[in-house]
DNA sequence: CGGGAGCTTGAGGGAAGTCAACCGGGGTGG
DNA sequence: CCACCCCGGTTGACTTCCCTCAAGCTCCCG
């Protein structure tokens, strides 16, 4: 009964070489002509396996990798063993934007499913973004993206409960993964209740007895690794939940003179 | 007895209204010429008074502020009245980077203290960036500190106690504001105990209780508003802090090659 | 002198952590 | 093919950190 493709949700994405779909590429102050050049900067995709070290933590990095496949974890480490997972990138996102313009990236970033990244070297990059201000805006504005989800993320764990950060980080992930059309959510959860600990700021142990609360009354329903949010409405309003920090829609408030001042880039496309 | 000018640290700041010293104009991707065009962009300095609003929450701007003196705070509420504090600027920072491409930023920045904020127009910095690509760069750049010490903040709220949260937000401070001269340091602390609690997500009631815990252990001083770290060493060691998130060092990676083709920027000129 | 803001202190409660054990399933190796 | 084991989830008892509520205190300022 339960159609597959309504659960794992796929982007649409042309092709798997192809960087468009991208939070990078689609972010709204590229022209098409910058979109291409990105493109052509990115080097072959790679595999990797769930699990594996897609960049360690406090080790340099020359590439920034698109996850083009499967999902990866932003994580740092404090001296007596906490882990805090700063991050989750979802089909689409930059794994490790820092890289940019840092040496060594100051988290780590593992592999949280099998998946795809596409590497986009340095240099190549900052080489890019003297021809085109286009593209040094859409890595500013992805920055600025991670930046508002960070806020929220520090509002989530210092003034809200552990019930709250769950089904805060619920809404986030169905929003983000485009599976919130409005009626029923569901998505795969490649997260172990470990790992939701780990980014919530909770132990395993309270993550379960927290689930199971959520599922009690009915706000979720989890099957394996499929999370099933029957009444999307209800838990955004126990989560405090509201999307717009997501910058989802692209709302960059760029005048039309700075942007493209020959091409005809946003709405209405050729 | 306190001479006031080790306390008040003032970082050297040629004139007013010249940005040279900031965060945004120093950072380590621009070439002398894109800092003198960043100058000339700069409006005329402000002042605004302690607990002044100078940007509403979800309001929108259209003017990037630089703290050219005294401190603020960004926060974010939520529904029910909580406070977090999701960052502080001290003089040299820029109050509010995500204007710079978003229509509404989704937190509130206040005045801490009387103060000077230099205005920079957007539209003005858009168009910098296309004629002068370091100046993407240097916003990227700030956009990717703040992003670094938001995941710090996020690590030390979601796996820390109280004691080596409140601990390492002084270190930070100290570092932050140069006060950190390796032997005994001292700052003036503009926050109350209840911005302090809005920032750690705690309570002001325990703020105060771990302030004294400090104290007693001899691991801070504090009279009035201005805070001491006797042994800065044994702080820094119970906060688990590290300096490097800061990115103090402007420890940017950027081959000379795209770095300025014309200008001699870096160390050894020519 | 009164009042407010910020700091301090105490008593009691609740949310989340810790420790420890058990279970179920899927992989692996004998 | 079965036994084993490990990982992830689940449950229970106990502890601890931090919150809540409430009051008193000390400044500073009008």
């Amino acid at each position: 009964m339960t159609d597959a493709s309504r659960f794992f949700r796929t982007p649409k994405r042309p092709s798997l070489n192809s960087l468009s779909w991208t939070k990078l590429a689609s972010s709204p102050v590229l022209s098409d002509e910058e979109r291409q050049a990105l493109e052509d900067a990115a080097l072959t995709p790679r595999a990797v396996r769930a699990g594996d070290e897609i960049v360690r933590e406090g080790q340099a990095t020359d590439q920034l990798y698109v996850m083009a496949d499967g999902w990866a974890l932003r994580a740092k480490t404090t001296r007596d063993g906490g882990r805090q997972i700063v991050g989750l990138a979802v089909p689409g996102d930059l794994a490790n934007l820092d890289s940019f313009l840092f040496g060594r990236p100051d988290y780590g970033v593992r592999a949280l499913t099998h998946g795809t990244v596409v590497g986009i070297p340095r240099d190549r990059l900052l080489a890019l973004t003297a021809a085109h201000p286009g593209i040094g805006r859409a890595l500013t504005w992805c920055a600025l993206v991670e930046n508002a989800g960070l806020s929220q993320w520090a509002l989530c764990l210092g003034r809200q409960g552990a019930q709250q950060r769950l089904a805060h980080l619920l809404c986030e992930l169905a929003a983000r993964l485009g599976a919130d059309d409005g009626a029923g959510v569901a998505f795969t959860l490649p997260l172990t209740q470990e790992h939701l600990a780990d980014a919530l700021g909770l132990t395993a142990v309270h993550v379960n007895r927290v689930m199971q609360q959520l599922r009690a009354d009915g706000l979720i329903i989890t099957v394996g690794r499929s999370v099933t949010i029957p009444d999307p409405e209800r838990l955004r309003a126990l989560a405090d939940f509201d999307p717009a920090y997501l910058h989802l829609e692209g709302d960059a408030t760029i005048p039309p003179t700075v942007l493209a001042p020959h091409a005809a880039p946003m709405p209405a496309g050729v």
